[in-house]
DNA sequence: TCGCTCGATGAAAGCGCTTACATGACGACT
DNA sequence: AGTCGTCATGTAAGCGCTTTCATCGAGCGA
């Protein structure tokens, strides 16, 4: 059993000394062509790669981000991550990622975690969460970027959308339809930020429209098809079913969907379902979702470089809104005529 | 700008050695309960985190471990990865994710960035690859688990199902439906063992039921919606279609089933279409998709606990097996009249 | 009481790399 | 010729932790 290499031991084959080899490995041009190929040619004989622990320690940096997402187990955030990862390896940094189920507890043993961890820089989803671990890791010296969400007051910078306005013009969709009896599948809004700026997007809508926007039934649940659809049975054996169902994200307007399927319920003509994400899924469903488009990959990739600019220069950049686009596609249409 | 606390600050502080500060971290039995105490209460007071370079370059670990998937488009490994992630953090590891889009170079561009990063273990997707990537890994010990396949025949361990036997368990189904003229859409078999054996295991079947596997019409394509949308539209207007469409995941059968709509064919009374996978989408479909259910979390959950074992004790375990069930839902039934 | 063992702790040597600073060679300018 | 700046490289001091080995008492059997 051979020892690995180590930068002494190219250093030796090369014949210079080791700071050389480690500006020809960290900063090329500041060595002479020709040393710089001696030594690439040792690094290259003896298998040479550098001592990541090591590196870490001398250089006080990992070159590694850090993500805590709620979950990976639909394709809403995973979407959105694939584009970061990528955009990470671009500039030359590696993804730590986290996920804490949507539990602020075990999100915030998760930012303990990547901290420790050695993550450079913070990507987190939604401004809401325990003051306390902001002043963690202003402690630790660690940029945070918050995704997902757009709020220029917020004193963090973040890249998103505006999760309000976007259901706001989602509902105004719906009720140009003529819809007057909504109701709204939502995400626990408790310790969520994005769920409730979109409850609070549908009721602005009703409220522009001159109608009560107390009027609105909300139903609060975990993400999930089979929540989504529990929620959409209990909504529709109500006294007075809406005739439009706006959900909080696509996972919970499929199982609406479905739900309604096996209610014996015709989408659009008995009731109009709303959903948002623009996931993949919805475009087949049947009939296919009506839906918030949103900028998944323009969001990762924007973040990737953001963040990598913060932990390079420190510097603490603006809030980036992206755009959202309505989907309308055939779940929504008129208020039926009985209604 | 103070600096943050280091091992001989909290030395100081307990009036102890930096060792037996050192030893209270990581073996707390082995130092007096008095002791210990002093040392926590000093830790706590000074707010003190190990530094992480520092620990992985005197311990030559970093309790980190790499997973390289295809993708994180769609939920196919997003929902093992998710388990996966849950399960290292209970062993106390945390997750470097990176993903390969399907492509050996950036796969094999991967694999040494994660090795360089200090990852202690590598959950890789399918057993195929360039064996120099695995000379690499050996070279610099790093324990690799490969998921998503059980081939006990191969060197390495696997914990993940057997894709041929799946695929032709879905295929028998298929054919006593009375089908005879089956086509594949399939992921490309190039550098990918899972698609490659899922076709197999049609071709199994088929000729296990006396059948030609030669008459089986198989398109290639990416994984994605669209592209099974495409591959339906030249199956179906090919001069004798398919009576059933075995795709090779949910993504190009739920394609495929859109397509079918598309085109006027009522599934499953024109054609049946089945996928693999059961993500949650499928239930959702309509009808819903036939397809084989995999252990998604089980999977995860378990190359936790194995990969997490091999790098504590260097132990080679068994690849383990994980059963596929089933789903035979509505976008499957019996072979049409005419045909 | 003597000699031992054993458990708790301390002293100090790295781990492999980065980087501030020192050195020396070489031109260009005065 | 003397001075200075520049560039390529070397020297060496850490970075903060783990771990080996030494030390020191206390407890114990003879």
């Amino acid at each position: 059993m051979t020892k690995t290499p180590t930068l002494a031991d190219v250093a030796r084959r090369a014949g210079v000394s080791t700071a050389t080899v480690s500006r020809c490995l960290n900063a090329p041009e500041r060595v002479q062509r020709e040393t710089r190929e001696r030594i690439e040619a040792a690094v290259a004989e003896i298998g040479y790669s550098p001592n990541f622990g090591a590196r870490a320690l001398a250089a006080k940096r990992t070159d590694t981000i850090g993500a805590i997402v709620p979950t990976l187990e639909n394709s809403v955030f995973a979407r959105g991550l694939q584009a970061f990862q990528t955009g990470l390896v671009a500039q030359g940094m590696t993804l730590l990622l986290a996920s804490s189920a949507y539990r602020p507890d075990l999100e915030a043993a998760q930012i303990r975690t990547l901290v420790a961890r050695g993550a450079d820089g913070l990507l987190l989803i939604g401004h809401e969460r325990d003051p306390a671990l902001y002043d963690f890791l202003a402690l630790h010296r660690v940029p945070v970027l918050v995704a997902w969400v757009y709020d220029p007051s917020e004193p963090r910078p973040s890249v998103g959308f505006d999760n309000k306005a976007a259901m706001a013009e989602m509902t105004a969709a719906v009720l140009a339809q003529g819809h007057r009896r909504l109701a709204t599948i939502s995400g626990h809004t408790r310790f969520n930020d994005r769920t409730r700026d979109r409850v609070a997007g549908v009721r602005a809508a009703m409220a522009a429209q001159g109608l009560d926007p107390a009027t609105l039934t909300v139903i609060e649940t975990p993400y999930g098809i089979e929540t989504g659809a529990r929620a959409m049975a209990d909504l529709m054996t109500a006294p007075h079913p809406p005739t439009a169902v706006i959900c909080g994200n696509d996972v919970l307007a499929l199982g609406a969907l479905r739900q309604a399927r096996a209610m014996g319920l015709r989408v659009p003509e008995d009731v109009s379902i709303t959903g948002f994400d623009d996931t993949e899924l919805s475009t087949v469903a049947d009939p296919p979702l009506a839906t918030v488009s949103i900028p998944h990959g323009e969001m990762g990739a924007r973040a990737a470089i953001m963040l990598t600019e913060m932990v390079r220069t420190g510097a603490q950049p603006d809030s980036v809104a992206l755009p959202c686009v309505l989907r309308l596609r055939g779940s929504l249409g008129p208020v039926p005529r009985a209604a």
